[in-house]
DNA sequence: GTTCGTCAACGAACAGTGTTCGAAAGTACG
DNA sequence: CGTACTTTCGAACACTGTTCGTTGACGAAC
């Protein structure tokens, strides 16, 4: 009755939202699978709304920020970390294993050790790791004092070296470029001025070994696993 | 003769460029003082121009790109570094005064660490100070792959506590605030589930302590120290 | 079934980043 | 003066995190 010849066409509208609604745990999963496939700088509001079907502002009705979004990612790592039963005669390998396996985890997520530098550990998961540490500092015999820095100082090491990795990582260098680089930095060490270098020269092929693998890495965990245990009080 | 009575009103053209040219030197000096005054986050291509009176363009006719600037300031501040002289008595103070003394630039330049990490530290004065920690190293009879893998460590170690510094200054705590936050923390760990976490809770007012002044910093490197010691063969 | 309130989802826009490209200006040399 | 080269510059690109206002979906109450 009311109807008129000129009905408005209106465009179809599109569909709206991902058929599955948004939670964090799903954003949270997107975001750590842009990070293991392209590294952590790839990890933007826009790439991960774009992998849910969706755009960048909606996530906010989920995660206050990146950076929150960045914590809980850290989080999902550490609940990943398995570390050692405290056994007293063992402390000392068990603390390295504790650091290999954090290291491990953080090597599984690129760059993520960034978030990591900065922040107070409060999530569940991290607090475990830091509980479990402590169980082994303690039952090695630290003193209170530096078990509760140790925690500190532990993952610190850790973090620095994972991302470190990760930034010679996200560099583009190929492990079969390692040796020409090795290479090439022995060669810039050897034509230093033997005057003003005389170390570095002599020390050169030294301080170009371990490149790959876990060398230094390993030389780092013992050093501080040695410190730690001079503090360590006669019976 | 020619003259046409509609002569083009032609807008004043700008005074071009700043009075003085630019020069890799004073793009430096404009990033460092930016950095000083800002942190590392304001240092942006943007912000070096305008303080230079130019637009960012400019500043790709003098570095490459920003990572170039980054890897320029870091040598500007290694400059800084005045390294304790060798004495093979106290090698293990001055291998500690020579990390308060990295530390000490470091922290001149809030963020440059960032810049720093996963770098190959080979500036001139970068490698003297490379230089002066070997011969500390050395000097305390230090093994040759454990001074040459010790080189690496330090500065990891120094770099990582400046950069997490500048990422705790950044975000705004300010120095009346971290009683507070400190107080917070330790009734947050106060609230945790004793059953899964007795040893946090216990250890809670020792792993608050030292959140100002340098105590972890120390501690780290009596750690370090300690365990590079302990490689030093007996005789 | 309808209405209302709340919350999630969304697009547009903002303010910022590093960088490139082509044009214009400056400088040195023949 | 003309030419070649270099520096400077504006506009634009592709991207970042985030906010704001609108729309749609949903549940509760009537």
């Amino acid at each position: 009755m009311n109807q008129t010849p000129w009905q408005p066409i209106s465009p179809a509208k599109p569909v709206r939202a991902s058929r599955e609604p948004l939670t964090r745990e799903r954003i949270v999963d997107a975001a750590l699978r842009l990070l293991v496939e392209q590294g952590y700088e790839a990890v933007s509001m826009r790439k991960v709304a774009q992998a849910l079907g969706t755009g960048p502002a909606s996530l906010y009705a989920h995660v206050a920020n990146k950076k929150e979004l960045d914590q809980l990612m850290l989080d999902r790592a550490a609940a990943e970390m398995d570390l050692p039963d405290v056994d007293p005669e063992q402390w000392q390998e068990q603390l390295k294993a504790a650091m290999r396996e954090i290291l491990r985890v953080m090597r599984a997520y690129p760059g993520l050790a960034r978030a990591a530098i900065g922040q107070v550990p409060l999530g569940e998961h991290a607090l475990l790791t830091t509980e479990r540490m402590l169980a082994i500092l303690k039952a090695g015999g630290v003193p209170d004092q530096a078990a509760a820095w140790a925690v500190d100082l532990i993952p610190l090491f850790i973090t620095a070296t994972a991302f470190e990795e990760s930034v010679q990582g996200a560099a583009g260098v190929a492990p079969e470029d390692l040796d020409v680089f090795v290479d090439q930095l022995r060669s810039y060490f050897g034509s230093l001025d033997p005057a003003r270098f005389p170390l570095t020269i002599a020390l050169a092929a030294a301080m170009t070994t371990g490149a790959s693998g876990d060398d230094r890495f390993e030389f780092g965990a013992q050093v501080i696993v040695a410190g730690l245990a001079s503090m360590v009080p006669r019976d």
